[in-house]
RNA sequence: GGCCUAUUCGUCUAUCGGUUAGGACGCAAGAUUCUCAUUCUUGAAAGAGGAGUUCGAUUCUCCUAUGGGCUACCA
């Protein structure tokens, strides 16, 4: 029984898309799921594109990702090289093949005549003009050292048929088709065969790629047909957009792995949602870690049409993923935000209260910036229905709660909150009174990550009786 | 323009001829809570349009509309 083998064949040409991290995902899921190997093969074929760090950007993508590759540029393989740049003899090799036997010819054309072919329409198909040169002119032009390039030499009747295992059977005339170049004059393959060659080289029995390929397939069974080869499997998947119109893409915001982890989403939590967008597990579960989506993953849960990219529905996700971290855990990841913070914390204790309070990481900024500031807060904030708290109510209750919590020695949360409740008895109010107005004037926000008790605990006694009688004269003076 | 393809709540989706068209995010309301956090409950919210086929269409067929893709010596 042969086993499953599919590829990730991403151009180097800059960071890696969410497109192309789902379509990875997909192919990686599938080669699991069925005890397979995934490859990675890199498509440097067009030297004007080449980025420098995007080989590297692949790797590390990969890695994060937690998506690893049983073959590759990097840790080699029996298929090997994985690199097309260096596959350039084997092209040609088949290139020729297909020469020799007419499902290919050279062409010789100038970019200008190409041009001159355009109709009415802006339509622009290739006459193959160059099909029909005779030997001896294609001797005289070698001889003369003319460029050309290789281009498929496809039939002009008939139909090709083929059948994608997410949309189904698809058919297209052949006459539709284009005698698309399949090596250049610089020698390197067009994506239109490398993949051809590289795919049946490799071995790979299912194809995942974006359906923009969806209409150029016919051209690479022709091809495989004409090398005598077994066409694979075809998986082509449906686009994830930035909005209705308009597809992910890197001149648009945000629309790279890197970028949101930087904004302080997990790569779980991406890689879980980005499964989603397109695929449907068949349960009601929406949290799945890679193993799971191994287990549940089935190309009958791909869907037909694009999705759009929803990131509130990702920072929904990445919370779940936050809560359930170990706080160990989040505490290491979150230290980095904390850096700006002057004001000596028990910054353990602030990674608990924040943990259960953010929805990513790059949340962390503007909900402890309270921390180091706190002049010039507006006294509205003392003013709440639910709560039943106003300034006016903070003026009188303040001197009791600074006197009460200046009698504290030990200042932990359990101890100011039991000198609160007791406060609150004392002086015939709803809990939720004081404790409001405790916490807004020693914070000056109106969102906090915690209540009162510790927000006090956390800035320490001396900062919490300083803020307390700062904003008790504010509320006197105003 | 030609060809390919898609079309269910705002968004991601379920439904594989008969459902009060389900779930999730978001939104709204209520409850809980030391925060307008969390959690819980409830609610509003959808089959692009038109013909057929059928006892019966969101589901099958066709047409139209709209979106997307391809139409490069880019992938």
């Amino acid at each position: 029984m042969n086993s499953i083998r599919t590829r990730f064949a991403p151009s180097p040409t800059g960071f890696m898309h969410i497109g192309n991290l789902r379509t990875a995902l997909y192919a990686y899921l599938f080669a699991k799921k069925n005890q397979g190997q995934f490859i990675l093969r890199i498509e440097d074929t067009d030297q004007e594109r080449l980025v420098g760090d995007a080989v590297s950007a692949i790797y590390s993508t990969l890695k994060l990702a937690n998506l690893r590759h049983d073959e590759g540029p990097d840790v080699g393989g029996p298929c090997g090289p994985y690199m097309q740049s260096e596959r350039r003899d084997i092209y040609k090799k088949y290139a020729m093949a297909l020469v020799d036997s007419s499902h290919a010819y050279r062409c010789f054309c100038t970019k200008e005549r190409l041009d001159a072919l355009v109709d009415g329409t802006g339509n622009r198909r290739y006459d193959k003009r160059c099909l029909h040169l005779s030997p001896e002119e294609v001797e005289e032009k070698l001889a003369r050292g003319a460029p050309y390039v290789i281009r498929q030499n496809v039939p002009q009747e008939g139909i090709t048929t083929f059948s994608d295992l997410v949309y189904g059977e698809i058919s297209i005339e052949n006459r539709e088709l284009h005698d698309n170049v399949l090596l250049k004059s610089d020698g390197f393959p067009t994506y239109n065969f490398a993949n051809v060659v590289d795919d049946h080289l490799m071995g790979i029995t299912h194809v995942f790629r974006g359906m923009e390929y969806l209409s150029s397939t016919p051209n690479y069974n022709l091809l495989y047909e004409a090398l005598g080869w077994a066409v694979p499997l075809y998986v082509h998947l449906p686009h994830i957009m930035r909005d209705k119109r308009h597809k992910l893409s890197k001149r648009h915001g945000d629309a790279n792995f890197e970028d949101f982890l930087g904004k302080g989403f997990l790569p779980e939590a991406i890689l879980n949602y980005v499964a989603l967008l397109g695929w449907n597990p068949k349960s009601e579960v929406e949290k799945f870690s890679l193993d799971e989506l191994v287990e549940a993953f089935d190309i009958s849960g791909i869907s037909k049409s694009s999705a759009v990219f929803d990131e509130v529905k990702l920072r929904w996700l990445n919370a779940q993923y936050i809560k359930e971290l170990p706080l160990q855990r989040f505490h290491e990841l979150a230290a980095p935000r904390y850096r700006a913070i002057s004001t000596p914390v028990d910054f353990n204790l602030l990674s608990a209260l924040v943990q259960a309070r953010i929805s990513a990481l790059s949340d962390i900024p503007e909900i402890i910036e309270f921390i180091d500031s706190f002049e010039g807060y507006s006294l509205e904030l003392f003013e709440n229905k639910n709560a039943k708290s106003s300034a006016q109510l903070a003026k009188e209750v303040l001197p009791a709660a600074i006197a009460a919590l200046e009698g504290i020695e030990n200042w932990s949360n359990d101890a100011l909150f039991a000198a609160l409740e007791q406060l609150t008895a004392q002086l015939d109010l709803k809990k939720k009174q004081l404790l409001w107005i405790v916490r807004i004037a020693v914070t000056g926000r109106l969102s906090t990550p915690g209540g009162a008790s510790e927000m006090c605990a956390l800035i320490g006694k001396e900062q919490s009786l300083c803020r307390l009688k700062q904003s008790l004269c504010t509320l006197c003076a105003a």
